[in-house]
DNA sequence: ACAAGGATCCTCT
DNA sequence: GAGGATCCTTGTT
């Protein structure tokens, strides 16, 4: 199959949600393996109660102030490295929940402990695990050739959408909002249940 | 130095 | 669906 090209920079000149739908169906590349996205979640800056960048600009979250198109990872829960892409307003990003495998499923599976199926790539943790990143990508961009690119994919012709998972620390308003995004029908999802039907 | 908590995962029931 | 594992980052003494 033929590879995309570099995602243009532009796609990402917006807010974290207009860029979240934008990165569905887009293309992570690392080495041999190849993952489209498949589930997102907007976070939409410094006002945003949920999104790191509410709680100050520090040595770790200095990549989620920066250009847009660079890469965001940090370690959660003192294991999972968890990968988000910057958008355009300061302290915009979108964190990478799930993908679906495109090529190097050997490599991905090896890394995820053999496994097989949505289980592999279902939850932001995992997505980190089989790219093999860390931290040492943060601040890092993924618009030019290197370790880890994002490439011009197949957009979703349909999408879904429903509240964020995990930041029971976010005010109520921003726990409700509906900023996680998912394309639809694919099995390919970390919480399928509590997605409706997204029209912008 | 230290304590607290976390944008999760996995293994049960 | 629920609960424990797990260990680094951050802010405070």
């Amino acid at each position: 199959m033929s590879r995309g090209d570099l995602l243009q920079r532009a796609s990402l000149h917006h807010d974290a949600l207009v860029s979240a739908r934008r990165l569905l169906g887009m293309h992570l590349v690392a080495g041999e393996v190849t993952l489209a996205i498949t589930e997102v979640e907007a976070y939409r800056g410094p006002s945003d109660t949920a999104a790191h960048s509410a709680k100050g600009r520090t040595a770790r979250t200095e990549p989620m102030f920066g250009p847009a198109g660079h890469a965001y990872v940090y370690l959660c829960y003192g294991i999972h490295h968890m990968l988000n892409i910057v958008a355009g307003p300061q302290g915009h990003g979108v964190l990478v929940r799930a993908c679906e495998p495109v090529s190097g499923l050997a490599q991905i599976q090896a890394r995820r402990g053999g496994r097989s199926g949505p289980v592999l790539l279902t939850g932001p943790g995992k997505v980190g695990q089989a790219l093999a990143i860390d931290r040492s990508l943060s601040g890092h961009d993924v618009l030019s050739p290197g370790p880890l690119e994002l490439r011009e994919g197949t957009p979703p012709q349909s999408v879904l959408h429903g509240p964020r998972v995990g930041i029971g620390y976010a005010s109520p308003e921003h726990q409700r909002a509906p900023w996680r995004l998912a394309v639809a029908g694919t099995r390919w999802v970390s919480h399928p249940k509590g997605l409706e039907p997204y029209t912008p």
